[in-house]
DNA sequence: TTGAAAGCGGTACCAT
DNA sequence: ATGGTACCGCTTTCAA
């Protein structure tokens, strides 16, 4: 199998007590034979038995927050938190999730104070980038540790960030809108909101690749739509109906669902080209009867689940996370599989 | 955290191994004493603990055959099952990988039955769908379970598939070839090789979608490219010398890098729509520099680690696979995704 | 400074 | 048919 703690205090003639002593820096241990420990871990290439540590790790439970808006964007997020949930359970993580967090600054604010008089020993949050939370982030950071996951918060020391590159995944939109439009034209952006950087960055991204494949006429200064499928509505039917030579629609993020719909509604859906982000329902939807031609994922499941892990990691194995970013895949759904589940490695089901 | 079986023992009055017998129904047990301790357990909602069932069973290790050529194609699913190694280690998994096995019907049944002198209780196996290694792979079925990845093997009883849905994939391909093409025009399907099922599931797949999204004169007839670049290059250079109205290509698998470098030399590259499987580095350098559109993956890794856990899960944990194949992602790569690394859940790095 | 021993949850063997 | 006990590898407490 492997060497023991055990193996390495017969061959080094100690205590199995006296290696994790000298192993962990705890209590005191003579020089020596520390010396003489260190020695044979090297040389017979000691690797510590994770599962025995979880096992014994389990006995010093910890409570970790979860703070995910509950709307339906975060309901794949919140599937991959579950399904760590309940992968941990028998590691001695215990989650809290908070009902009713919700996407706007002060609320974000007030919770996390509050969170701050009960125990916490870590805390997940997809965040609004606003001073206010930043703030309190900063403040609840200096005590515990904070993952951010989906989207992150600037200058604020969290222990790390687990989501999409957006520019990257904006490229990525922007390449295929090229390819499917190789004699250029008029393509528009259409902003979810300006104050989401997510959405800005994706509409850089997009716009940068796009522009090196060829002559195109990018119409940016296109109305916010909000979260609304209503808004999205109006704003996407008013550009139809004013723009004639429209070749293609990016949208950047919310109101999806009311974009498509106004294109189907106009009889041109298959003729403009309308690339999406993400896979709520409504988009999924559009992309499988055609209307959407593809949209871009960012891999929900694991922004939800990898935070646990990683919390895990660093409070009871004391293992930093490799990377301060670490970026879901940019995950290109058609209509072929636009629906597919995949085999997830904590709950062996699918997600 | 949970309930435990000593816990359990303690409400139903009996002792811990009882309550193992009552579960596992092992030994004898009074049946009324069962129906307590299942009432028990049913109250309290157990569930065991996976961690320290885990330790227990690193005491009777297991072997494992892996049986995977050492082809390039097949780097990144043997990177998937050292990670499954590494992380199984602990678990008493022992992985024995076959050095030199061949992607050589004959060779593989040899293979395979040099295999069943020695000790073996799984095989893993990337397996020529041909009839002496079914009836090779049958006959060891018999004795030990057996998983296939990547490619299946028809009418043999093994435990579970880990690979590709390729006539989906084919479809994917077909879809997004349909849409860069919106006006119709010719396209190539270039076949690797007729013998292996992928490959004309591939093509079916992406004849199938392309024919519903408009008029597509396909050519069927090209010739194999089997696995060698230089055929391919033939094969797509004389392609491209023959049809001056050829709008798109797609490769089903087997010298893509040969067909890209083909149609980059023929000076059409961009012109025409070239399209891809798997993220070999010749294909990927095609889509980096733009020569070729996209290229459809499948996950190699998960294919190389999901058979060990299922492995260990069936053998040391008596559970059986959800399903008969796991089918892993169809995975859309274009320039700004192509060579993007993902974070692997068993090992904490990237993947 | 070091050793001995108990305990995490589950399993397996030996006694009874 | 059932109970008691030892063990997996690691950590932690208590005693020396």
């Amino acid at each position: 199998m492997g060497v023991t703690i055990k193996q390495i205090a017969e061959l080094a003639g100690v205590s199995r007590g006296t290696v994790d002593r000298a192993i962990h820096g705890r209590g005191d241990v003579n020089p020596e034979t520390k010396e003489k420990i260190e020695r044979v871990m090297r040389e017979t290439g000691y690797r510590p038995n994770a599962v025995a540590k979880a096992l014994k790790a389990a006995q010093n439970p910890v409570t970790l927050d979860v703070l995910v808006p509950s709307s339906p964007f975060y309901a794949d997020l919140l599937r991959g938190v579950r399904a760590a949930e309940e992968f941990y359970a028998h590691y001695g993580v215990r989650l809290r999730v908070a009902e009713r967090f919700e996407l706007n600054g002060a609320s974000q604010a007030a919770m996390l104070r509050k969170l701050s008089e009960e125990h916490t020993d870590g805390i997940i949050m997809a965040a609004l980038d606003v001073p206010a939370v930043r703030e309190a982030v900063s403040c609840a950071a200096e005590k515990v540790p904070v993952i951010t996951c989906n989207s992150d918060l600037t200058g604020v020391k969290r222990l790390c960030f687990v989501g999409q590159d957006h520019f990257a995944a904006g490229r990525a939109s922007g390449t295929l809108m090229g390819k499917m439009l190789p004699q250029g034209g008029e393509v528009a952006v259409v902003p979810g909101s300006r104050d989401m950087l997510a959405h800005m960055q994706r509409a850089a991204g997009f716009r940068q690749a796009l522009q090196e494949q060829g002559e195109y006429e990018l119409l940016l200064d296109v109305r916010e739509t909000g979260e609304s499928d209503k808004r999205a509505y109006e704003v996407v039917k008013e550009l139809l109906d004013s723009r004639k030579n429209l070749a293609g629609i990016c949208m950047t993020g919310g109101g999806q669902a009311g974009a498509g719909a106004a294109l189907a509604d106009s009889g041109r859906a298959g003729e403009i080209r309308l690339a999406c982000y993400d896979t709520l329902p409504g988009t999924v939807e559009h992309i499988k009867n055609g209307t959407a031609d593809y949209t871009i994922a960012q891999d929900p499941f694991l922004q939800g689940c990898l935070p646990v892990k990683l919390m895990y990691e660093y409070l009871a194995l004391g293992k930093e996370p490799g990377r301060e970013r670490i970026f879901t895949r940019i995950d290109i759904r058609v209509k072929d599989n636009v629906e597919d589940q995949e085999y997830d490695m904590f709950t062996g089901e699918d997600r």
